[in-house]
DNA sequence: ACCTATTAATAATA
DNA sequence: TTATTATTAATAGGT
């Protein structure tokens, strides 16, 4: 496509071969960057001069543009052909990568399962298991939410009785004190725990676990 | 250069971006090829598709054929470009790694939980939800394994009535036929289904999701 | 770089 | 995918 048809062979003057490397570059990172808009394809497409000077186009990723999308195609290059392009180190780091992968898997399968999700195609001997574990855990979560219960019950039996013996004393203060406190409004019927009272009044949970519900 | 000139954006036709591609990409892996042989360039060109399929074309290495080229022009490429490659794919697959191992714990300790796992520490707020996601996953189980079952008892009423009808059909020809037939064990009393009946008598379940329990 | 005659690529179509 | 072909796009050779 020029003013004579040329053969494909090395082009032996040294001027020529430049020249012609040169607007053959740009056709074809033209036609990379023009493949990759009309067709979505990923390109990566990285040339060198026989000079040594090297030109690269590497089409975007549609994905996070953190990483590298020379790297992903890369990658996706590795996978699909089966030619290795990583060194041993990074080997064993994909290797690790694909088998927390696999791990991840199976345990969103066992994860939905169990939230009774894609079961669609399990049959009885499958389901049997499912149905044991899910018993299984409510049986333990229940006895679990007892123990809370229970400790909970107690935890609020000792703060009542504390609250009364401070109360109590409270009041023994109020007697034979002046009227100020009676401004406070501590000690009215009917309000034994005001919101108000000052923290240092309130009695540390028996459990540090067991935190109050928000 | 074609019947018309056309914008360079998304070709939205998936069909004739499809060609489109398949056109181009041939175009673009001879311009490759062309430029390497002409001008003797360096070039490695990898292009997926939408669709993932990967075409490439790595000019070859003047120098040893033992290891890769790609991977020599990559070398260069970084060493010229100044883009790490390597060590920035180690980066993305430490990162990744690390990205999927809390993906991994924190699924290790939803499963963990409903299996009444590490609940020790759970305070009442932290076992409701659990409960109720035990006994969402135990009613879509429960449900699920009715409708097998009544599936089950469905096919076993269509087998059982083919088995009465071939036993009958059996029985009419042993009438007919020589005591040979007899030998065989077939419609002896209380024995309508034997273990033996030849495969081609069987028949096929109706629905074929339903595996046999092994 | 630019110019342009010519060849090469390819868009539309089947 | 392949084939055809009217058109556009790329570029070889020259300035």
């Amino acid at each position: 496509m020029g003013r004579g048809k040329i053969e494909i062979k090395r082009i032996e003057n040294p001027t020529n071969r430049q020249v012609t490397y040169s607007k053959r570059r740009n056709g074809i990172l033209k036609k990379a960057r023009e493949i990759h808009v009309l067709c979505d394809a990923e390109i990566a497409l990285v040339i060198s001069s026989s000079t040594g000077k090297m030109s690269d186009y590497i089409s975007p990723s549609t994905t996070s543009p953190s990483s590298s999308s020379l790297i992903k195609i890369l990658d996706k290059y590795q996978k699909t052909s089966g030619k290795k392009l990583w060194d041993a180190k990074h080997e064993y780091l994909s290797s690790e990568l694909d088998r927390i992968k696999k791990e991840n898997d199976s345990m969103q399968i066992e994860l939905r399962h169990l939230k009774g999700e894609d079961i669609t195609s399990l049959n009885a001997k499958e389901l049997i298991p499912i149905e044991e574990a899910l018993l299984n855990g409510l049986s333990k979560i229940r006895d679990k939410k007892t123990d809370v219960w229970s400790m909970m019950s107690k935890n609020t039996a000792l703060l009542e009785e504390e609250n009364k013996r401070l109360s109590y004393h409270l009041h023994s203060l109020e007697i034979g004190g002046s009227d100020r406190d009676m401004e406070n409004g501590y000690n009215q019927k009917g309000r034994d725990y005001p919101a108000q009272m000052p923290f240092t009044f309130r009695v540390q949970p028996i459990q540090p676990n067991l935190q109050e519900n928000k």
